[in-house]
DNA sequence: CGGATTCTCCCCGTCGCGGGGGATCCGCGG
DNA sequence: CCGCGGATCCCCCGCGACGGGGAGAATCCG
């Protein structure tokens, strides 16, 4: 049985690639198409994809709200943002929104056509570039006015010493606060990162060049 | 309150070495040392240190038997293992036996006394040294005749999956093998890398280059 | 033929983790 | 002034992770 895809993209162009490359693809297959928001809901009850490769950037409904939206449903299929740019504003709001990874526009076919296999076997889709954005300017040392890292200090902090292996009550007792508390910090953590699990973290630490082996 | 040491070790060049670097420390106190597994039961008794430095080669009654015997007790103290060579033969065993890390004789004041709080703390040691040795081999794709790798394929397998953030479950489908069989190589995973848990794990596997961020 | 190793599967229990709420306090800026 | 983001703490709950057992089957080797 093939993984099937719906794609949800207001340019037509962009809706006519993604469903070339997919299509290509044996075990891949395009079930329908949205240019709107509004329309997906519908479209998934009635398709059932396991994917849903969705714009962030849209008129009217936009792919945030769709995402949130269609992961309030029973059984939700996963949901791939597809942006423009990997410093797309909105990354940060689709993560929290629920989506599973993120696909640049720019990516290559055969890398579209893996993010899709992947996010379909129900793994997270780590995605070095978008992390690095997110993370961004804190890994070497750059505490620059920029503040672009979504990571608040606080949180950055935290996700260093989850690197080292230390577990909550560790860290809240290196940090002299309650477990309360680290547990919030790493819950915002995992979800700007777009992870599952602590685990997922370290290892968008590692990728994103957030923290480096010492070899 | 100071840190308290037993420092266990057959040599006593080696004991008077680190006596000297350990007392040179405000927060660490040597209160004992033992030339002999066979005298640590007692001394660990009367003096209750926080952490006891341990030789592996000794005659007698060795550092894996001895540290094995401490840690059946009640409220036992942290065991960092002390061995000559990183890739000493006994470093998995001391492991198995419940010792929290490893330090070289060789290695720097400064690295002794900060591995001494570390355990103090009770965090584990992630020793990179010899956690390579352990891993060794496989890294870069050699599976040459030698099986120094103390992980067996599967469990390498098993690992590399966990590196990518997949959860037990993921990885019983993955492999089609059952999320029992799974726990069992996890568990056995852990327990050679002498860690506390998957996230420690990915940790080491990237501190050791057992995987290496695409970056 | 043992014996060792490895891989496989299973039961049990505990506990930390993560998700869902909500709440207070602070400082900054509109 | 009030809104907002950040940091702090609290509750409940479900599930997965982990430890410690045991146990069967296949392989290889002395």
């Amino acid at each position: 049985m093939s993984i099937e895809v719906l794609i949800v993209d207001d340019d037509e162009l962009v809706r006519i690639g993604l469903r070339a490359i997919i299509d290509a693809q044996p075990d891949l297959r395009v079930v329908g198409e949205a240019a709107d928001g509004i329309e997906v809901p519908s479209l998934v009850a009635r398709h059932r994809p396991q994917v849903v490769l969705m714009d962030v950037r849209m008129p009217g409904i936009d792919g945030i709200q769709a995402t949130r939206r269609l992961l309030a449903a029973a059984d939700p299929p996963r949901v791939l943002v597809v942006t423009t740019f990997a410093n797309d504003e909105y990354v940060y709001d689709a993560l929290r929104a629920g989506a599973t990874g993120f696909l640049l526009k720019r990516a290559r076919p055969a890398e579209v056509v893996e993010a899709v296999r992947v996010v379909a076997r129900g793994e997270s889709l780590l995605f070095p570039a978008a992390i690095r954005r997110l993370v961004g300017a804190y890994g070497r040392q750059g505490v620059d006015g920029l503040r672009a890292a979504r990571l608040t200090e606080r949180e950055a902090e935290v996700l260093r010493l989850m690197a080292a292996g230390l577990s909550n009550p560790e860290i809240a007792a290196r940090l002299v606060v309650g477990v309360e508390t680290v547990k919030t910090h790493v819950g915002n953590v995992l979800a700007k990162l777009g992870v599952r699990d602590r685990t997922q973290a370290v290892i968008a630490a590692y990728e994103s060049g957030f923290v480096v082996p010492a070899g």
